[in-house]
DNA sequence: CTTCTGACA
DNA sequence: TGTCAGAA
């Protein structure tokens, strides 16, 4: 996994075609987890910047960002989602930055649903039939 | 020069 | 959401 959190603002601007004033805003709605470097400025990543798209397609398609919010902070799982789906709500840098620090505060239950619905995703693809014949478990 | 934050229209 | 001010 490569989290490059290097995107300056500028970039992200010229690449989702958001203005600053947006992506600062969806910054604080917690749509997006850009680091925080040199002169505290905003460092965003590929993910990023795919969230920023998905919320520009989202945002033309007539949704309110809190509808926009819901959609990316607590995808539903019930939905028929495809693989691509989930590359498209790309969370591995979050999952990276907060997976190996003290995750305890951030990240209320999106990581979760993302992550079920990954694990469900697998579930199926992979149609694990793992029947334990012996009962022997650790 | 570019970005950041807070605030106003 | 755009834009201004003051600071970094």
């Amino acid at each position: 996994m490569k989290s490059d959190k290097n995107i300056t603002m500028k970039e992200a601007k010229r690449r989702t075609g958001l203005s600053s004033r947006q992506i600062r805003y969806y910054d604080e709605q917690d749509l997006i987890f850009p680091e925080r470097s040199s002169g505290n400025q905003r460092l965003f990543s590929e993910s990023d910047i795919k969230v920023l798209e998905k919320i520009k397609e989202l945002l033309a398609q007539g949704n309110s960002i809190e509808t926009i919010r819901s959609k990316i902070t607590a995808p539903e799982i019930e939905e028929d989602l495809s693989e691509d789906d989930y590359q498209a709500l790309d969370y591995d840098d979050s999952f990276n930055k907060y997976g190996g620090a003290d995750l305890d505060s951030l990240y209320p239950v999106s990581n979760r649903s993302a992550l079920l619905k990954k694990l469900s995703l697998i579930n199926k693809t992979k149609s694990p039939e793992g029947e334990s014949k012996d009962g022997k478990k650790d």
